[in-house]
DNA sequence: CGCACCCCCTGCCGGC
DNA sequence: TGCCGGCAGGGGGTGC
């Protein structure tokens, strides 16, 4: 579910609201995630203050006073909300952490493939991965194009993959390759210097007015204040086998790459 | 090495 | 109407 746009708009969200603030008490329901929850996680958290929040990839990381890391991943399903203390606990609010100012930081996962953990800073890294973000300087053509030479798996699943980039999904990868103009089939060795320009570029572009829209909510997203995204509106081709290309009228066409559902335009995208 | 296929889990939707 | 298979934005593992 959330990707990068999504995973920022929380942290943004959440940011200017949790730093300083103390917890108070964590109530563990459902400890069985997609990684269990370890057996210290709620003693790692309880009496600590919050401090800098952010995204990391497809992680949020908020750091602690005692300089350990609070790490957040959430999977397909899962809502990282900021509620009153005092609202009931709803079906899959599986992690409940109290705040002082009678506030609750609730992780909500339908499916439970989300993960969450307290580890020491020098082990951030191996948590959230070592990708490159995509929004960072470090993201450039020539990287895309150095990355890619002699790879023979599709363009679109190196761009999924969370080892090399870190923070594009299904719906972000099958977008931004349609803005890019390039098949998502197309052998990662046989892009050019143009197709990495032009890949970089348009990632760039619909990383960034995704996250001006609040994220693409299809179903499950809601940001930390339960507000849904609206790029969903700007989709292009996800999601929208048999419509007409909204550039060229020509249906878009939906397939199957590496598992996962892809979509393309079979005019604009050559 | 890359991918097809399996798993994790629940909910929803379409077809019969 | 009701059941069942397929599918879903995530990642990780296996074997070919």
């Amino acid at each position: 579910m959330p990707e990068l746009p999504e995973i920022e708009t929380i942290a943004v969200g959440l940011a200017p609201r949790l730093a300083g603030r103390q917890v108070r008490r964590v109530l563990v329901h459902e400890p069985r995630l997609r990684v269990p929850l370890a057996a210290g996680f709620a003693g790692g958290l309880e009496g600590r203050c919050l401090g800098d929040v952010r995204r990391v990839g497809k992680s949020l990381v908020a750091a602690l006073d005692d300089g350990r890391r609070w790490v957040v991943h959430l999977g397909m399903t899962g809502r990282f909300t900021l509620r009153a203390a005092a609202m009931p606990r709803r079906p899959h609010d599986h992690v409940v952490v109290l705040l002082d100012g009678d506030e609750a930081l609730v992780f909500n996962d339908v499916r439970r493939f989300g993960r969450m953990a307290v580890v020491e800073s020098a082990a951030l890294a191996d948590e959230v991965g070592h990708g490159v973000d995509p929004l960072a300087p470090a993201f450039t053509a020539a990287f895309l194009f150095a990355t890619s030479r002699a790879r023979r798996l599709t363009v679109k699943s190196l761009l999924m993959d969370q080892r090399l980039i870190a923070g594009l999904g299904n719906i972000y990868a099958n977008e931004a390759l349609f803005h890019a103009g390039v098949r998502p089939r197309r052998r990662a060795g046989r892009l050019s210097r143009r197709d990495s320009e032009r890949i970089v570029a348009a990632t760039r572009r619909v990383l960034a007015a995704a996250i001006a829209c609040g994220g693409s909510s299809i179903s499950d997203y809601r940001d930390a204040f339960e507000r849904s995204g609206t790029y969903q509106e700007h989709h292009h081709v996800y999601d929208r086998t048999g419509e007409p290309c909204r550039r060229c009228r020509t249906p878009i066409r939906g397939c199957v790459i590496a598992g996962r559902s892809s979509f393309y335009c079979p005019s604009c995208q050559g």
